[in-house]
This record gives structure tokens, sequence and C-alpha cells, in this order.
DNA sequence: GGCGGTGATGTTTACGTAAACAGTCGTGCG
DNA sequence: CGCACGACTGTTTACGTAAACATCACCGCC
């Protein structure tokens, strides 16, 4: 078999033609990469000549620089990124440490934190939890400190974080998302107080008399703290304050909490925690023939995408999971280029609160 | 400021209490890391024998080795995995090259992914691509050859890699999903045919005398594949084939779609190619009161985990995305380990059909 | 015309790890 | 008693890159 052919239809290995050629043995793991030796003594130069053309730096010669670069060329030069990360002792690397991407909150930080790192120039490394406990948390964070990563971005409830003596090499840097512990740590997180907030006064200035709640796991510190603001906004207002209902984020939480919520004959309101939950309420009550939103109103958070489309459309609190990804970039780079002189603190992504047809005014 | 005292204030920086006393430099870069050099020095022995400590060589006796790790400990030693990958020519890492995390499959088949390479020892490296245009794709690999990677899983349809005359180190593996080139690359798919074909046979045995279809996108293969295998399973019995409506996966286009299908009279049966698009169809027909699913039966695609909670609970083909991502993993895997000896191919991963309540026998 | 300077290029070295090779002991056996 | 061997540990080297330093040629100026 000749070379050549097997690059057709193996088409596995890109490129290597050149080197495939210069080694010789076929299935043979001779001298994989390309340095700059090697094009060094191609072009007739030194290996820090190659350097220097290989960086842009300007003190070489027209002529030697075209020398070089066809030779690059040639040989399918690259540069080798773990000698880099060798000498510069950076990896151009930010790691992720989150629960599952199922979420569509945390895939969606996910997609824009990758997105702007790699406008950055840096490269997104994940570690997904099975299973969030304490024990997996700090090995994840373990195993991050022996990888190539200048800085992690932790996605998680972070009182997981707490009793830990957590240790990974200095100058690594953490910037944590749904969390309250901005005097420890750099926090980005949404405006969950206010989301809530307005999500329940848009109930009561519609005339209900309360609002009922479907909250997230008691794990969430989110969840905790648009049940918190839930609570509050209804004392502040000087209503009554019904048991709240609990569920997990999932779609199948929310419909068991709508079929108790169903049973309720004087709920006419009720703010659910996020819009998965809010789809199995909206089901629950169709299913028991209280009409939304002529006999019940429900309002949502996350603003996903599909929620404009349930039936009724949800009105819900609209979370910029770009912008907080954006931002968890923007604060770790700042910590990396600037390092111990920023402090930690809360960096707070403000919400909305999308008017759509879930919502009325209660049944006189 | 005393070290200790940035320390507990900071934790930004973990550990390091060591490091930072024996810099001295408050915000200084002075030796960041610990080196084996350093363990060597204070245990009273050559770095050697540190580095056969880490590896778990047997060679040490008992004594040394406890003096060794004790000295690990003291410094908050990690061993640094750039000088390990220059030093093996392999990073242990993947990279993952895709288009947005937004939709379900694919955040779910990376979540799938990252956790079976974790389990490897082999962390993720995400590349996402802001427009799936051919240009991008080619700079992503290019980059990705740049990067510290041995190999890479392609989560894109694959006539965007068609025109490229890629070139990446050789080594570097690919493992391609969504796609139909078998013969060339490594592929793992679901088995877009099988579930196509049991949604349309469901429908048909249910009595429907036709059915129509919302696509996906013209460019994803697989929406092009339960496109052909619905038209093709109406050919084969020998019904007529409606007109099929193009949308681009969203519950927005759905929604369109659903709209156009309300004002066909004779439509009692649509095969919809992805469940958030089906969402959008349920609304549309709910609001020009032809009732699901008494007058219009609807079969999504997906079984995404809200479709049991859509009104009414949708019946759809069921895709094992974290199936897929397992196999990913797996054959890419095995490349790197294998090398050339494994051949392409593609890897098909079964599918099943999820029956609900949003199908039934047509009106009489 | 020699001297200082400047710009282009080459040489040395260090980054952290680990394989390969080189001791150094003590022990067992002829 | 001496030699060989094995168990343990130390020394050298290479991986690919790029900063720091060294060299060399050439230019302009007094």
């Amino acid at each position: 078999m000749e070379p050549g052919e097997r690059e057709q239809q193996g088409a596995l290995t890109w490129s290597g033609a050149a080197h495939r050629a210069t080694s010789g043995i076929p299935g043979g793991r001779r001298k994989q990469r390309v340095s700059m030796a090697d094009v060094a003594r191609l072009a007739g130069v030194s290996s820090q000549t190659v350097s220097r053309v290989s960086n842009g730096h300007p003190s070489v010669v027209e002529a030697t620089r075209e020398q070089v670069l066809a030779a690059m060329r040639q040989l399918g030069y690259r540069p080798n990124s773990a000698a880099r990360a060798l000498r510069y002792g950076q990896f151009n690397t930010i790691g992720v440490i989150l629960f599952g991407l199922t979420s569509t909150g945390n895939s969606r930080t996910v997609d824009a934190i990758a997105t702007h790192a790699a406008a950055e120039g840096y490269a997104i490394t994940l570690m997904p939890l099975d299973v969030p406990t304490q024990d997996n948390v700090l090995g994840a964070f373990t195993r991050m400190g022996e990888l190539a990563v200048d800085a992690v971005i932790v996605i998680l409830e972070i009182h997981l974080l707490d009793a830990a003596t957590v240790t990974l090499p200095p100058g690594v840097h953490v910037v944590v998302v749904d969390s309250n512990a901005g005097d420890r740590y750099s926090v980005v997180d949404t405006d969950q107080a206010d989301g809530a907030r307005q999500a329940v006064r848009h109930l009561l200035d519609l005339g209900h008399r309360t609002v009922w709640h479907v909250s997230g796991p008691r794990t969430s510190f989110a969840g905790q703290r648009r049940a918190q603001t839930w609570r509050a906004t209804l004392r502040e207002a000087g209503r009554p304050v019904p048991e709240p209902l609990h569920g997990d984020w999932s779609a199948e939480s929310g419909y068991a909490a709508g079929l108790a919520l169903a049973a309720e004959p004087d709920c006419t309101a009720v703010f659910v925690s996020n819009d998965q939950m809010a789809l199995g309420v909206l089901r629950a009550l169709h299913e028991r023939g209280r009409a939304v939103p002529r006999e019940v109103s429900v309002v949502g958070f996350d603003d996903i995408p599909d929620a404009a489309h349930f039936i009724p459309p949800l009105t819900t609190v609209h979370q910029d999971f770009a912008e907080v990804g954006r931002r968890c970039v923007q604060r770790v780079l700042s910590r990396i280029r600037e390092g111990q002189s920023v402090r930690p603190g809360t960096d707070v992504v403000p919400t909305r609160l999308v008017l759509r047809h879930s919502t009325a005014a209660p049944p006189s």
C-alpha cells in the first residue's frame, strides 16, 4: 500500500504526506512531529530563526523569512503547544467544572464561555461531574490542578466547595457561578433576586391576592435565592405566604407540583422557579381543567427558547446566559493577566420579565 | 499584608502557602510551580527518585518513598502536564469541534463524551463554531492542530469538511457525528432511517392515509436522512407524498410550519423532524382549534426530556445521545491506541419509538 | 580609515519530566 | 574469599521552544 493511497482512503491522519514519506516506516511511530529543528535544517538556518519567523519577530530579513515559511509549508510544521506551555508556564486553557450539560442554563453558559475564550485565544477543558458530591468536586479540583489549565470556572452551588481545603497550584484562578460567595471568590451570577421580584410583583399587580411558588432543589443557591425573594416580596406587600412546593428543575417534578396546585381552589397565580418545571405545571393544570391564564396565571424563570411556544406561551424571567459566560471569561482573564490585584466580588447580570400569555388578572 | 491573610480573603490561588512563603515577593511571578527538583531537594533525594515515586515505580524502598511523599505534601507538588506531554508526545486530550451547544442533541452528546473521556483519563477541549461555514471549520481544524490534542471529534454535517484539504499533524485522529462519510472517516450516528421509518409506519398503521412532514434544515445530514426515509416509507406503502415543510430545528420554525399545516384540511398526521419544532406545531394546531390527537396526530424526533410534558405528551423517536457520545470516545481511543489498524466505518446507534398521547387513529 | 553602533543571525540555556545508563551497596554462592 | 548479581538510587540526556547572550557584517561619521 502506498502512503498516498492510505492517505486517500483513511483520511484519519490528516496531511502528514511529507512526514510519512520521510519516516518510511508504514505504521511506525518514528518521529511523528516536525520540530523547529527539522524546518531549520531544511531551510538552512538555525532553529532560533525559525522560532522568530513563527512568532512574527521583526528582525528577520524578508528572503530568510520566505525560505523558512516555504520549509514550514513543505514539512507541514505546527508549533508544539506542550513545549510552548512548558516554556511559558502558561497553557492558554481554562477549565470548567460543572454538573452536567443537561440543563439549558449550563450548556448555554458553557457555550458562551467557550466562544469568548476562543476569541481570546484560550481553549476550554471540560470537567463534568456525574454526581455533585463534595468528594467529587474535590476530586475534580485536584485533577484540574494536574491538568494543563491556567484558571478554573466553577458552575456549581458553592456550598459544595465549602468544606474544601482545596489545594491547587498557585497561579490558578477560580471564578464561580451560582453562588453568594463573593467575599471569597470571584462570582458571576444572574440577578436572581431582581428577577424573582419582578415575577411576583407582576402577578400581584395584576390583582392576585397572593402567589404560590414551585421552587428548585434546596441545594441550589439560585433556587434558594428566588424562593427567598418570592417570600420577601409577598411579606412586603402584606400578603399571605403559601407553603412552597419543591421540585428538582425537571418538567416531571413540575408536573407533580402542578397536580398539587390544581387541587388548591384558591390558587390563582404561581411563580415557578424555572421554565421546564413551568411546562410540567402547565400540563398538570391543563389536564385538571384549570385554564391558564383565565383561572390560574403562571410565570417561569430562564426564558428558554421553547417557552415562547408553550401552551399558552409562557411569561417568564429572561436570563442572559451568554452574558454570564462572557463575564466569566472576562473576569478569569483579568485575573490571569493582572494577578492578585483583582479582588473578589460578585458580578451581577440583570434580568428582564418577558410578558407572554400565561398571566392575566384573576377570575372575579 | 501577610501571605496568610491574603490566602484567607483571596482564596483565589489555592494552596500555595508554602510556595508563597518561599517566594517572598507579594504579587510576584517568582517560581510559581513546584517541580520535582524542589521536592527532591527537600526530601534529600534525586529528582529521578521523585519521578519514580510519582509514577508508582516499584524499585523505591518504603522509607524513601515516605520521605518523598511527605515532601510532596508539604510543598503541594503537582506534576506538570506540559512537561509530561512534551516528554511523551501525548496530551491525553480530545478536541471537540461543533456548532453550538444550544441544541439538545449536541449538548447531551458532548456531556457524554466528556464523561466517558474523563473516565479514561482524557480531558475534552471544546472548539465551538459561531458560524458553521467551511472556512470556519477549516480554521478550527487548523487551530486544533496547534492545540494540545491527540484526537478530534467533529459534531457537524460532514459536507462542511468536504472541500477541505485539511492539514493537521499526523497521529491526530478524527471521528465524525451526523454524517454518511463512513468510507472516509470513522462515523458514529443515530439510526436516522430506522427512527423515521418507525415514526411513519406508526402513523400509517393507525389508519392515516398519508403523513405530512416538517423537515430540518437542508444542510443537516440527519434532517435529510429523516426526510428521505419519510418519503421512501410513504412510497413503499403506495401513499401520496405531500410537499414537505422546511424548518430550522427551532420551535419558532415549527410554529410557522404548524400554521401552514392547520390550513390543510386533509392533513391528519405529521412527522416532525425534531421535538422542538413539534412543540411549535402543537401550539399552532392548538391555536387554530385543530385538536391533537383527535383531528391531527403528531410524532417528533429526539425524545427530549420535556417532550413527555408537552400538551399533549409527544409521541417521539428516542435518540440515545449518551450512547453516541460513549461510542465516539470508544472509537477515538481505539484509534489512538491501535493507530492505523482501525478502519473507517459507520457505527449506528439504534432508536426506539416512544408512544405517548399525540397520536391516534384519524377522525372517521 | 578606524570606531561605535545597528541589524541579522547563531549559540547557549532553561523550562519539568522520565527513559536509559551508571554507579553503589550488600548478599549469596562457588 | 571473591565474584556476580540484584536492589536501590543517582547522573545524563532528550523532548521542542524561545529568552538571553554572543557573533558577525556592514554602515555612517569624525
